[in-house]
DNA sequence: CTAATTATTTCGAACCTCGAAAAAACACTC
DNA sequence: GAGTGTTTTTTCGAGGTTCGAAATAATTAG
């Protein structure tokens, strides 16, 4: 249905526009930030001279390698570092960290720590997110602003409301609600997010050449995930996050997955299916150790120089991947694909059948012409995707929606 | 990213949130339209007054059942019949179909014609849709009010840009460009559209109860369609009118599809893939003569006679269906779901094998609470999902965007 | 030093929505 | 039947927003 605006609105949104225009362009004078937005001199001029007196912008002083033109020089306008500061945090298997980030982006504080995420409770797991943030919030200095908001970005299946992960294979507890725990113990509006959701954001931004409005990033590790990006919007499902792309069916009936299931891509095609594939005979039941990424990156070695049992596992993980993409595709049409984590490092030996498998389905008809990409470590996509989330997140719902009551006035006194 | 707003579009918007409000309401007083708004009373008070002036809206005369209360009656407003009209043309397998209706949702003239769609060529279908609209369009008198969109409803898949039939079962020819060919004949915009995205529109309409936000449509008939409303929107692929449930793969290199290729869902539940399991020995081949969907009906009483091939036959496909639906629930989360056309009434043979296979994937695990309903005959959800989408649209692109310039200007004497 | 050029701000006009108050249209009561 | 109470709808002025045009500011070119 088409929504009233309010007249109100009209302010913050277009201080929205503004901030958002200001973070892509980095530092761009008012005539370019008019050009952007499509907003005249004068709502410019206004807007950020507002934004300038509340401490969000601010005039970067150095840096004049613009280039010499006549006239009047652009005076450029950049995000005040010290206007805000958010924290983001990754939780995932065995492993914790977080971040500080200044409103302009730049890194502050960030901490890393293992963490034996199977074994310990939900509690606990809280509660070293909670203490690590605490650490990296004490170092600061007092003047330094408060953190505005929080964002986990989880390996697992959060809530559409982004308050608790519901369920995660780095832990045996299910629903565990973060965002509650967290807000009461620091104070800072908090969200949880699925990880690969925070990779496809920093795809976004990191490279809009390539992602912009469409497209999908899939992290081929343990298990695997996938964060979808669908006309400019991150794509949640219904009641989850949604995109659960690693538990679409492949082969009913088929291999043992760890989520109990079977048949999911992800038990032809995540490192544990690699080397079950390679390694065991049947492929009804889970390895009984962790496979690791160095597992993998050892079978792939073995792979490479011979055919055999591992080069096969491979090839049927490639197939899984294509004929499920195929069925992707069919439902979103082709979209370009960012292949992230240690699968990218072997995609070498899965992109053939991968590839095959696809062009026989409907939704790879038009397969040869997906652009198709890899990238290695998902350890600073995640984080950078989370820090933008955050950050565009109190761009929009605390920035540019504050001290819209606080305009010069003006008097007319009309003949 | 954030778009800006300028106060031009502030009146449109709430122009077009008054007329989506009285659409929906049929018949609602000024007061009842600020609270469905949440606009103010001057505001609806301004703009109603515009629109009646327009002659968008107008007052019912007769109708007073509304119950005697004390103080000022209400005084109904709805939209004026006259005020626009739109078309409509179905185009399915052997059938073509157009209707003319005014603008509050009333059919002035309809038609209705066996076509043999495999046959003629792609410019010989388009004319006959021309004709038909000719013809419809010719009977009505001079003064009536010019249509002002077409809809073509196909069963295919179309472009995003709603203007070609890229592709369809119905006829051997691709990427037909209906809208321009219309619109060059008639000079009426049109748009084309997939029909099972048109019966998802129906069906919100005409239950809101059960289909709000999130629902699918699937249509079970010689092909398999879907229609998917996602938070609220029609969901269309990126490149075309997406949602291609019936070839997402239920089997890696399976049954031969109507597409060409193996293991399509469509190649175990379709009309013809039913049929093909009953009475032939091989999937690997298509039935050489056209399935109807009296031969299913016939099917589906020797199934439920007695345990034979034929039951086997339903039971295949129900588990085509629901290890499909585990698919699409991975990626969307589970929605309630509406089965329309033949194979809604046959649902009873599919109902129990569907349920099982969903309830063994990640995306059924809450299969239980899915709400599932049928209905039979597609043909009145397509014609009325059609006119509500062309309705829908003048409201907002041409209804609202009008008459803008044209308010009472007051006078304002300041001391 | 002046003219040309480009960027930014200022100012008034035109609109839009809102809240409060007024006007309108009825039912109820005496 | 007139007055009163109640609810709906319109009117009116205030406040806020964007826009275009004009004014102002800050440079380079000559």
């Amino acid at each position: 249905m088409t929504v009233r605006v309010r007249l109100d609105d009209l302010r913050w949104r277009n201080r929205a526009a503004v901030i958002a225009a200001i973070r892509r362009a980095r530092q761009p004078s008012r005539t370019e930030i008019v050009s952007a937005t499509g907003l005249s001199h004068s709502t410019i001029s206004a807007i950020s001279s507002d934004l300038l007196a509340e401490g969000v912008l601010s005039e970067p002083k150095a840096s004049e390698p613009l280039a010499l033109k006549r006239g009047r020089p652009q005076v450029a306008l950049c995000l005040n570092p010290l206007a805000a500061t958010i924290v983001t945090v990754d939780l995932s298997l065995n492993a914790l960290s977080a971040a500080v980030f200044d409103y302009a982006g730049g890194v502050l504080a960030e901490e890393r720590l293992r963490l034996a995420t199977q074994e310990i409770s939900a509690q606990a797991l809280v509660d070293e997110m909670i203490a690590m943030v605490r650490r990296l919030l004490g170092e600061r200095s007092v003047g330094d602003p408060q953190p505005l908001r929080i964002v986990v970005a989880v390996q697992g299946v959060c809530d559409a409301a982004a308050r608790s992960m519901l369920w995660s294979p780095i832990t045996p507890h299910t629903d565990i609600g973060i965002a509650d725990a967290l807000e009461a113990a620091l104070s800072i509006p908090t969200a949880v997010e699925n990880d690969c959701n925070m990779i496809a954001y920093a795809l976004r931004s990191h490279d809009p050449e390539s992602y912009h409005d469409d497209f999908i990033a899939i992290l081929l590790s343990h298990g695997i995930g996938m964060g979808m990006v669908l006309k400019g919007e991150i794509f949640t499902g219904t009641h989850s996050s949604g995109g659960e792309f690693g538990h679409m069916i492949h082969q009913p009936r088929g291999a043992l997955c760890r989520c109990g299931r079977h048949g999911c891509v992800e038990a032809y095609a995540g490192n544990y299916a690699i080397w079950r594939n390679a390694r065991m005979h049947c492929d009804g039941q889970m390895p009984n150790k962790e496979i690791t990424d160095a597992d993998v990156l050892a079978l792939a070695t073995i792979a490479r120089m011979s055919e055999g049992p591992e080069r096969e596992a491979f090839r049927k993980a490639g197939e899984a991947l294509g004929f499920t993409l195929g069925s992707l595709f069919a439902l979103i049409d082709p979209a370009p694909l960012a292949f992230v984590g240690v699968g990218a490092s072997v995609f070498d030996l899965m992109e053939p059948s991968l590839r095959t498998a696809l062009a026989s389905t409907v939704g790879g008809q038009h397969a040869n012409a997906i652009t198709l990409t890899t990238e290695t470590d998902e350890k600073p996509l995640i984080r950078e995707g989370t820090a933008k989330r955050a950050l565009d997140f109190i761009d929009r719902n605390v920035i540019a929606t504050s001290n819209l009551a606080a305009n010069t006035s003006r008097s007319s006194t009309s003949s």
